[in-house]
DNA sequence: AAGTGGTCTAGACCACGTC
DNA sequence: ACGTGGTCTAGACCACTTG
């Protein structure tokens, strides 16, 4: 169902009609990887827009990691791991699925607090703003992988106490019920070991490596924190990947 | 120093010139966190170049972080600490200096091996192929904070055995001397414990958190691995950053 | 020599924000 | 109304890779 065409009437950029049309195409692998991809020229005159137009295209399609172009040579699919290694905003159970696990939840402690001065800190509000905090165990296939204490300031999402937290995405709650994007964090990644608590909830042995995360996710494009999330995950079982640029 | 010219017959593009005179007055302070930036039409006209030349330059520094537009308002200096959260290809030496710690390095081990079949799997090169391996403590203002373990395909740096290795930055080595600029990575990172080699290297007690890395560094923009490195850090004094974006 | 991507020009019209 | 960035055109020359 890929109509090769562009709408000249469109709302949408034209380059941007010409990106999702190769990108549909690199997705269900209609083009293979490392297959060369039509010139600028070429695909200039099957879409019936300038060179430059197409260029955009391509050019977006390689900083999104989806082509590689070389000089002389052409332009061609990139492998899909490369594309999939980017860093983005995930919460745990969209993380999960990438890996191919079912994820899940234990509640461990809900309620709503203030006056905690560093909390109030990190997430750029008073101390008396009222904070929602959520502790859960993570479940990976069914067995504990991570300890997660999170907090949301409470005027971003009034009555979220109410919800599920055993089976649903928070992130997805967020997103569907109050419309709060995240779309940008700045997360910390330390190592630590297990604590008493820690290694009778996880089930594992105390003293044995563990991953702390610390996160604040802001919301669009402004300076606004929405969420303060500290994650201890099992160091056996978990590891983070991440794709640096220069 | 700065001429706020460009020069037309320099090998290098036009846009390329305009974007490192903005970035070093961003750099340099000239240009302040939220100032406004001359508009497309100022830059053409300051620089004798087209619209579209002054709009890539422009374009390029709001990818890389520098500077932020909106339509309609104009383009305006980025805060700093979001060009400095993106993750970058950075070697552990700059990576200190960001940090503000002076980098340092005993080498403990420096040979050219083949015939490892893992490690040549990670490098996409024949079994046969040369490798240099460099194994190193790392040091962040005197004291000992990492090992770090790298390989390189000898063929693209042939010689390298012959240079010091305690003060320079091996990336620096890399771009200067063999003109190879590493641009992408993939990186994985993960928790585990000191073993006995590793306690006493760094000096930690035995059992201690660490934070392990292991890394992939690419050339250019092709598919062409160049360095493998896997580095052990002390939990207590080394966390990692990272940006995460939507 | 032919084809590719990389750079560049000199215009144009549009959508958006400010006054 | 005016200035901003966003898109677009129809050309051009260059550097590079491959036949």
């Amino acid at each position: 169902m890929s109509t090769d065409k562009v709408d000249k009437k469109s709302p949408l950029p034209l380059y941007h009609q010409i990106k999702e049309a190769i990108k549909e195409k690199i997705e269900n692998k209609t083009l293979k990887p490392h297959q060369q991809i039509p010139s600028e020229r070429k695909l200039e005159q099957k879409y019936g827009t300038s060179r430059m137009t197409a260029r955009k295209a391509l050019e977006e399609l390689e900083s999104e990691g989806y082509v590689y172009r070389e000089q002389g040579k052409g332009s061609f699919v990139a492998e899909p791991k490369l594309r999939q290694s980017l860093l983005k905003v995930t919460g745990f159970s969209e993380d999960m699925r990438n890996r191919k696990l079912e994820p899940g939840a234990k509640v461990l402690q809900k309620k709503i607090i203030s006056g905690e001065t560093e909390l109030s800190k990190k997430l750029h509000s008073s101390e008396e703003e009222k904070i929602f905090k959520l502790k859960r165990i993570r479940l990976a296939g069914g067995e504990p992988l991570a300890i997660e204490t999170t907090h949301l300031r409470y005027k971003f999402c009034p009555g979220i106490e109410e919800k599920n937290f055993s089976d649903s995405s928070l992130y997805e709650t967020l997103r569907k019920e109050y419309s709060i994007n995240l779309i940008r964090a700045e997360q910390s990644v330390e190592a630590t070991t297990a604590d008493d608590f820690v290694s009778r909830t996880l089930k594992v042995e105390e003293g044995s490596p563990m991953l702390m995360t610390e996160r604040t996710t802001y919301r669009e494009e402004g300076e606004t924190p929405v969420e303060f999330a500290r994650s201890i995950y099992r160091g056996d079982r978990y590891k983070l990947y991440v794709e640096l640029r220069g």
